[in-house]
Order: structure tokens, then C-alpha cells, then sequence
DNA sequence: GTTAAATTACACCTATTGGTGTAATTTATT
DNA sequence: AATAAATTACACCAATAGGTGTAATTTAAC
């Protein structure tokens, strides 16, 4: 008779939470797996017995940030919400990525792994693509409903998301994160920006 | 008597030429020395009479960046120039950056080291800063003429960079170069976009 | 042609590190 | 309590790589 396998997921998620932290912390190359078994108070023999190598613990960590990244959000286009509210909250989307700082650093040793990694990269942009995808359908919607002026949906969805990526992601990224108040401010004035072409006058 | 030290700015050159290669290849950490004498058709011993060390050749590559990216283009008001001309000049200084492959390349290894070496980053954020400037003050004198109606012009300019950026910098970046027509396409509409707001009617 | 500067070849050192093997030990299940 | 799964301690390996020392060789200035 087989005896039951036990569950060493805790283990596993301690190793992996450990794996995130130190590379954050040092970055993925100078992190060593003596390190990594040490933070998660674990042996190396059994950071390996869960995880085959290094490699894989940064698939692991990409993995994770693909998900807390890019998961659907799924904004359904209200009749009854004001439209700024409703840009207001893709732009909200977009902004919590980086307002938290374990997060941003997640998101930081991921972009270098891109950079050396380009498979990576590629499974990061058809995350992106398709969450672009949402705001394409509502743009349309609103434009049936008379409440906004867009022709072509890809392209203002771009423009949208170009305006609140450039301060939101990419900034944060290279010079840490952005104010709360200036955010706020920042985030008005872009939905003003973008009302300002594509709103119904 | 003292004889004349010969010019050994070729050999220098050469090196950090390759060094960059080599970088932008196989990232700054799988970069060894050896490899970058090999490339330079040199021996590691003269890399090492030239640069001390290989955080002194990262940092080269870096000032070079820096002198390539946001070297001041200097672009002032023209009134005899279509504002949407001068606009796209100064999209184009942007743009610019990351249509030569081994400036992107560059680019992403610099990031990189960003990314590791925070003070790094610090720099290349003052020099960032200081070409939004010149488009402040672009912005004043154009509304000084009446031609654009801006009331806050380092926001304005940020709004600006921010829809260029996202674009035609960081996405490059991850995602390689942005096709040409493509390019010119959302250039004009994001010219278009800023002078829907800003655009004096 | 002399001479000193620049470069090269090459051996060498030290430290790190990803990864493995194994025997002992702990832990949870039956 | 018996037992098998999970973990640990620890020694070990091979490869890599940053950096140095030195004697020999090439190169350009005088």
C-alpha cells in the first residue's frame, strides 16, 4: 500500500516567497541558491527538491507576476457611471501595479529577466495585449451609447494606455513610485487630455 | 628627458566598443573579460591597462548612453513653424532614441544597470529632467504667441513626454522597435491628442 | 638603430556558485 | 510504535570568472 504524499506547500511557497525577495533585493544573477535556502530558512538540497534550478525559480516568480500583473479585471462598460469614473478605473488598474513596493521590485528583476530572457518578453506582451483588449470593447460601447467620439478603438486605446504607462509602469520602474497626491493630479489630467479628443462635445 | 606617451585612444575605443557589443549581447553579468579582449582583438591584460575593472567599462557605456540620449537638441520656438512641425520635432528627438538597434540595445543593458545600481539611475534621471525643460519652455513661448493655450506647462510637458514615451521608449524596450509606418501613424495621432487640449481653437 | 611605451601570452590565484550524493534526522501518517 | 516521506547537514565537484604578475615582444618616438 502507498502511503499518502504530504503536503509540502508551505515549504514550497516559503522558497519561492524567499527566492522573490532575494531577488529583488540583490537581483536574479547575484542571488545565490545558498542565499535563497538560508532566507527560507530551508537546506539547499530541498530548495532543489522542489524547485530543479535556478532558472526555474524565476520562472516561477514570472509566472506569479504575469498573474498579480495582468489578471482580467474585467471593467464592463456601466451606462450609468460617469465616463470619467470608468477611465478612472483602467487607470486605477494600471497604477496599482506599482504602488506597491514588493510589486514594483517584482517587476523590476522580471523586466531585466526580459532583457535577457526575450522568450519571457514575448509571453509579457500578449498578457498586455490582451488587457488592452478590454478597453478596446469599451470604447466601443461607449461610443454606441453616444458618450464618447472614437473611430478607431485600437488606436485610442493605445493612446490611453501610452498616457497612464509612461507615468504609472515605466516611471515608477526606473525612479520609484509615484506620489499619491501628484498621482491623482497626473491621473485627471490625463482623462481630461484624453476626453479632450475622444469625448462626445 | 621624458619620452612622449604614445595615443592609445584607438585600443581604448576599441575595447569599450566591444565591451558594449558584448553587454548588449549576453547582458553585463555573462559578460567575461575574456570574451571582451577576444572581441576587441586585444589580450585581457590590456583591457585591464585601460579599465581598471568591469564595473569602470558598465560605467563608460553608460556615460555614453547618457551623452547619446539626452544630448540637448535644443529645439526652440519657431513662429514661422507650424506648431504640430515642432512638436513632431521634438517627438522625433524621442523617437530617434530607440530606432538604431545598438542605442536600444544599449539602452536595455543600461536599464539593467539601472535597475542594480540605483545610483545610476539617479543620474540618468537628472538628464532626463533637463530635456523636459527644454519643452517647457517651448510650451510658454508658444502660449506667450497665442498659438497653444497652456496654463501649466510642466504638466503639460509631462502629458507629452508621457504619451511618447510610453511608446517609443519603454515599449521598444521590452518589445523591440516600433514600425516605421506604425510610428508615423501614432506620432500624428498623439500630436493630434495634445493639441486637442492644448491646441489654442 | 636605440629606447621606452604599449601590448601580448600565459600562467596563476582566489572566490564564487550551481548543482549532486548521501547518510542521518525529523515529521506526519497509519 | 512503526514506517515512509520530507528535510537537513555536509562534503564535494567542476566550471567560471575577475583580477594580477611577469617576461617577452611589438611598436612608435627620438
Amino acid at each position: 500500500m502507498v502511503r499518502k504524499k504530504r503536503d509540502t506547500s508551505a515549504k514550497r511557497e516559503s522558497i519561492l516567497n524567499a527566492a522573490i525577495d532575494a531577488f529583488i533585493e540583490f537581483g536574479f544573477e547575484k542571488t545565490s541558491m545558498d542565499l535563497i535556502a538560508e532566507k527560507a530558512n530551508s537546506s539547499k538540497r530541498t530548495v532543489y527538491n522542489h524547485f530543479s534550478s535556478k532558472e526555474s525559480l524565476i520562472e516561477e516568480a514570472f509566472n506569479r507576476f504575469l498573474r498579480d500583473a495582468f489578471e482580467s479585471k474585467n471593467i464592463e462598460y456601466d451606462p450609468e457611471k460617469s465616463i470619467e469614473d470608468q477611465l478612472g478605473d483602467f487607470a486605477d488598474s494600471k497604477m496599482s501595479l506599482t504602488e506597491d513596493p514588493r510589486q514594483l521590485g517584482l517587476m523590476r528583476v522580471t523586466l531585466c529577466a526580459f532583457i535577457t530572457h526575450p522568450q519571457m518578453a514575448e509571453r509579457a506582451v500578449l498578457f498586455s495585449d490582451s488587457q488592452e483588449d478590454g478597453l478596446e470593447k469599451w470604447l466601443e460601447k461607449a461610443t454606441q451609447d453616444g458618450r464618447l467620439n472614437v473611430k478607431d478603438p485600437e488606436l485610442a486605446a493605445n493612446s490611453f494606455w501610452s498616457l497612464f504607462a509612461g507615468t504609472f509602469f515605466w516611471s515608477p520602474i526606473v525612479r520609484g513610485p509615484v506620489e499619491e497626491k501628484e498621482g491623482q493630479k497626473l491621473k485627471a489630467e490625463f482623462i481630461q487630455l484624453f476626453l479632450a479628443r475622444y469625448g462626445n462635445k
